[in-house]
DNA sequence: TTTAGTTTGCTCAGCGACCATACAAATCAC
DNA sequence: GTGATTTGTATGGTCGCTGAGCAAACTAAA
């Protein structure tokens, strides 16, 4: 179940490989340029006009796209071109998981975020059963919106705080949860009915988020970070996210930085999580950890916007060990750009001058290429956000599936 | 000037790309599956006959591939089928610059070694110009013999201890031999004529050349750590060979593995080859490390056999110390294979224990997909071999160009 | 030896997709 | 109004794959 663009390695080819490409070329081609004429489509993909128009029409049989409402007189001489546009009512629901919220958003292709919502739980303890009930509700929330608003569904994104297998989707252990072995698109399925649904690991969906709509547009290579209780990261590699060879790619917090560090709750020690997870930051500033707190963020933001010296020293220690760690992955991977996410978003005015010294000097290629850091402008939603757009993406690489996923979308919610 | 399989991500589709892919298809089928009929190739690809045929008539044409000179009688029913198989005479010739030696090789489509030489010399102190006059006189070894064997060439690989800018080709810096910004196929092509060159790291090439004949042949996620006098590392994802965004991808060596250890020659301090470097590795064993021996490598094996206790120590520190780094590298990338070449090929078996260690108790996903450890089997000829292999791999990705850059390749050397 | 059955590889018509060209429609400039 | 310009569609051509059909070459059995 690839609904990513990467194409099976020794697939063959005939016409149809061809319509659905370019296809894909077109819709794409909207939706990261924006809105424009055929004549111009034509022109800048090295199609003809003839065969782009094909192609759209096919499109907005899809409902993918539609000619925009009314033209406005363009003032250049000549026919006044139709503009095309993404049809803004195809949406993808996301859910998400974590371990003090639950939360979901109804996003469409365009960009728009029609509704979001986080309630939050303490799923620490809980066992998956009524969490996963209470989801349901809120993909049923969901639903109804989509409904009521007479929009079009993709298909369900859900993103959890833990390693999933990328054949089954099967959520294999997520450590701060206490979860195991737990098939959450078949729960879901089961609560919600036979939706298409793909299940994420938080850190993955947050950096499709920054790649869809935030720090990252546009960046083809970029590694993003997501602290939160744990530390994970998200890669894109040549304008895709990377999960390696079975979807564990990417554990960023759980690299070593310590060879005789503290435990860790992954079973190992000294891992980075242990240095710079926000429970970690919090603890070496002083700040009392509680565990129900709405935000330990907020809270050591205000400590560090007042001053407070502990706490900055703190974040200073947690950007050089964070920085170190990038470091590494900056050697491994070579990326263009840094997104720092989650808690490290707020906190990264404090974080980034520690960050940014290890990658000048531990980066070998920090001569040549600078790899830019930037702060996530998404912010919390990041997750929820990403785990839609990943749905919203695979109607992008794929258009031409979309109606066949959507049929039974319809069939199965009504 | 991308070699590889990767397409440009919104390349629109005609016809042409079709016939092109499925060309593709055909002769990497031949080249992984190995010598077969038309009738077969057609049922496994899902192409029909008519149009394999017409592939392999351009294919042969090509001089990519010919018809098995004398069908045995298969004792099957039917007609019997022409085996046709990769036509053994195209060849590519690897060179390699290294610390203390020049090496090239001469090697088929089929994976034969036509030829093999290494020469010894001292390059740490030598300048550029008069090592790349060396090397080009081997390149002109290489191409008597290709053209006294009537072989067909379809390019020049180079593999060199240091960065490589992906765009150009240029040598960034190669620390070990003090040479920076040098652009090695622009300085071999005046010396040997306008032949199509690629310049590779040492560590990537290996890797390619254990994809293609070594230890990681099938294996689409791969880590090939290359240990020699520096510590490198070439990663595949997806059977492609990874090179980040700029070519600087797969940089193990420098990644930090103690934030306050030695310092290293890259400038940074704590870098995992000042830890199992093989000079380190020499160093904690209480060997002399002399510049000039021959190998430091056979030395230590010679002492570990012989049960020399402070060499067992520091091979058992070194192991950990990579499995540690190599643990890392794994909850990055989710390799299948870790390929241990180099240096590390001989001395694997007293790191084996080290590194397998860490990675199971480092790697998060251990539980799930082990991560198999395999010592390379093509030893100190990767490299270059593995040089040779990305002109040959990127004669069965594009085949349809092997005319066009073979005629370029006769016309200068004739 | 003959005949039937099987498999291979090629030929040929058909179809789908893109391209090039031509053309009608809609606007601006004069 | 007339001409110039640009857009979007219609038409014929080419290319490449498919599917059916066929001759060739072999085995197996009568």
């Amino acid at each position: 179940m690839s609904f990513e663009r990467n194409q099976n390695p020794a697939a063959r080819a005939d016409q149809t490989t061809v319509r659905h490409a370019n296809l894909g070329v077109v819709v794409r081609h909207l939706a990261d340029l924006g809105p424009r004429s055929r004549a111009r489509i034509a022109e800048e993909t090295g199609l003809t006009r003839a065969t782009v128009s094909s192609l759209v029409a096919e499109l907005i049989e899809l409902d993918l796209v539609r000619e925009a409402g009314e033209e406005k007189a363009s003032g250049r001489v000549g026919r006044p071109s139709r503009t095309l546009e993404l049809h803004d009512r195809i949406v993808a629901i996301g859910l998400e998981v974590n371990v003090d919220y639950l939360a979901f958003c109804v996003e469409g292709l365009t960009g728009k975020v029609w509704q979001e919502k986080r309630v939050f739980v303490d799923n620490r303890k809980s066992s998956p059963r009524p969490v996963l009930n209470r989801l349901a509700r809120l993909a049923e929330q969901a639903f109804a919106f989509v409904e009521r608003e007479g929009l079009v569904p993709v298909g369900v994104g859900v993103a959890v705080p833990g390693i999933v297998a990328d054949s089954t989707g099967t959520l294999l252990r997520a450590p701060n949860l206490g979860w195991s072995r737990i098939d959450i698109a078949d729960e879901l399925r089961g609560r919600i009915g036979q939706v298409p649904i793909r299940v994420e690991n938080e850190a993955n969906a947050a950096a499709v988020a920054e790649h869809w709509q935030g720090a990252a547009v546009g960046v083809r290579n970029f590694l993003s970070v997501f602290g939160e209780v744990g530390v994970g990261a998200g890669i894109f590699i040549g304008g895709e996210l990377f999960r390696g060879a079975h979807g564990f790619g990417g554990e960023f917090g759980h690299i070593n930085v310590d060879r005789d560090g503290l435990p860790c709750a992954c079973g190992s020690r000294g891992c980075l999580e242990t240095l710079v997870g926000q429970e970690a930051i919090a603890r070496n500033a002083g700040v009392v950890f509680d565990r129900r707190a709405r935000s330990v963020t907020a809270e050591l933001v205000r400590r560090a916007e007042a001053g407070e010296a502990g706490v900055l020293r703190s974040l200073g220690e947690a950007g050089q060990a964070l920085g170190s760690a990038l470091a590494s992955a900056v050697n491994l991977f070579d990326v263009e750009a840094i997104v720092l996410g989650g808690c490290y978003g707020p906190l990264s005015p404090w974080l980034e001058d520690g960050v940014r010294s290890m990658l000048q000097t531990r980066v070998l290629s920090a001569e040549w290429s600078e790899c830019e850091l930037r702060a996530s402008i998404i912010g919390e939603a990041a997750a929820t956000r990403g785990a839609a757009a990943l749905m919203l993406r695979a109607a992008l690489a794929e258009p031409w599936q979309v109606a066949g996923r959507r049929k039974a979308l319809l069939e199965a919610v009504l």
